[in-house]
DNA sequence: AGTATAGGATCATTTAAACTTATGCTTCCA
DNA sequence: TGGAAGCATAAGTTTAAATGATCCTATACT
């Protein structure tokens, strides 16, 4: 059905320099072996493809025709193909990364930012998903890796065979906080089960039994039935009804570090070490990681352990 | 530099079926030979292109960016090969065919029109030049050949080495005339050189001898100066001209025939016969014709020698 | 005219690669 | 638990591509 590539790329050359010995040349090859290659097409496509000119080769309709199909495919090969061929000693090409929404727009382009500074020729792909759709990409070849919100161990994610590797990179913490009005008004230093068991709430739709984990970690004592007065599905929006002084929530340290730093919102913190929360990167156990990938990988935890990103992470603790 | 084309056409299939052994298939390979090549354009590009996962091939960045420079080529070519490939058994393909505007235009067409209709796999482009862009491109393969006024013979042509293969196809007779009321007034009958020498003449601009030829052939004399009343650059204009009467004219026999039948124009005949002007098919010599070209070329004759076209071109035999 | 040169075709030979068969490994599924 | 399915690997064979030598023809050179 199809012909010959190879003989396509020969028969490229040869159209353009219009030359057998010019292709040949920069082909690498002999006079004869374009020439019979040529030959070979033409016997392939049923159609002579040059009129043999005593010097010249003059193109042929079909000639004419085949090398408006050749020719584009040929030059944007010519160009990409550099793109996509790796070089081992440096990292280059395309990273195709998965993160949860949260940390994805506060960290990880400026991580690509700075990282394209070092290697100019890496390029990157984000995708900023829950946890499932992110783990499907990657098992599907459409990521990389993720970095993903896991609780679970390699082997136990529902739904998924035991094909990804799981390393924690981060540890999030997760903590009660609410408006410094509020704080003054409501709570006024008494953290105790008891007294902020009949609070108002605020919670995340995705997860609303975070709450409950949250006094689970932090009393060994889940609540009955909070008060919770507002759920909804955007972690910036949860932060922004904390902060209006709606009643307490559950948020994610570095997340509103700012705010506590301002001393806009309290965190309330028991003897207890703060709840955290695993994010993993996720990658295809099988996979040989490129070396860009690589790369990225040990630029990226670096750059997680550094000062002011750790600090944040850890702002809250007791 | 570039990669082995063949290998992109395996990686092309595997990346598709996502399977080395359905690829295997559908390229009458065996699965080996499929897996080896892929690993071989692996190591081309130094980058891997799939994961393997167990069962199933998962496409890695790299893979994912070389399908899709690869995707369009194949789609493309696996659409448009077919009309490039030749059957042998009926014509097919592009026919690229230059002429000289006026029998292009009067012509050309309707013979392709009814050709298509008996052979719709054929394909044409038509070029109207004059003789010299025209054989300049039949020359450089912008055609694959061309009809042209030629009054030289093979090898004759100044300007082009014996490149050429020069077959007459049809006479045309060149006649001089002139409207009606001129013939009535000025002529009456009076086919004398003393007579016709000092009336008024129109001539094409192109080629301007044309009237000392047609009396050199009528009455083997040259006239000294003629009385040119008007050149122009177009046989159309030309034919107008004649026919409001400005004067007498050379013009091809079969490009007036309507009008000498309406009795509009009148047809100035001498003891000799008609003037002719070859109009011969032109091509490369050594190009081997293809079986579209062979069998256009026979329709094409034989259609002039029908009894319709043919009257007019001996319209005016005296 | 005679010779040199350049571009391409052809042929026989060598060489390289692509393909095949056989086999092994691992996972998936009944 | 025992196939079946999917891919990788290894060794051997076959095919086809590349080469070098030679030939052919037209053009350029003198």
């Amino acid at each position: 059905m199809l012909p010959d590539f190879n003989r396509l790329k020969v028969f490229y050359h040869v159209y353009t320099l219009n030359s057998v010995v010019a292709a040949a040349n920069e082909l690498c090859l002999s006079q004869p072996a374009v020439s019979q290659q040529l030959q070979k097409l033409e016997a392939e496509l049923k159609v002579p493809l040059f009129t043999r000119l005593h010097k010249k080769l003059v193109p042929t309709a079909a000639g004419e025709q085949l090398f408006k199909l050749v020719e584009p495919f040929v030059d944007k090969l010519q160009d990409e193909i550099s793109h996509i061929r790796q070089p081992q000693d440096r990292p280059a090409g395309l990273l195709r990364i998965g993160a949860p929404r949260e940390f994805g727009t506060e960290y990880l382009p400026r991580f690509c930012h700075i990282f394209r500074q070092l290697y100019p020729e890496v390029m990157f792909r984000l995708k900023f998903k829950e946890a499932i759709p992110l783990l499907t990409m990657v098992k599907e070849g459409g990521l990389d890796y993720a970095l993903v919100d896991v609780y679970f161990k390699a082997g136990e994610l529902p739904g998924f065979p035991d094909i990804f590797s799981i390393d924690p990179v981060l540890k999030e913490e997760m903590i009660l906080v609410c408006s410094q009005p509020y704080y003054q008004q409501e709570i006024a230093g008494d953290h105790s089960f008891k007294n902020l068991l009949h609070k108002e709430f605020i919670t995340d739709e995705d997860d609303p039994s975070i709450l409950t984990l949250w006094f689970k970690h932090h009393f060994r004592k889940s609540p009955d039935n909070l008060n919770i007065v507002m759920t909804l599905d955007s972690h910036e929006a949860l932060i922004s009804a904390l902060k209006l002084g709606m009643g307490l929530g559950v948020a994610t340290a570095h997340l509103v570090w700012d705010e506590i730093q301002r001393g806009e919102i309290v965190p309330i913190a028991t003897t207890q070490p703060n709840m955290v929360n695993m994010i993993s990167l996720v990658q295809l156990q099988d996979k040989v990681p490129t070396l860009t990938e690589k790369t990225f990988r040990n630029f990226m935890t670096a750059k997680m352990q550094q000062t002011e990103i750790l600090k944040r992470f850890q702002c809250a603790e007791p």
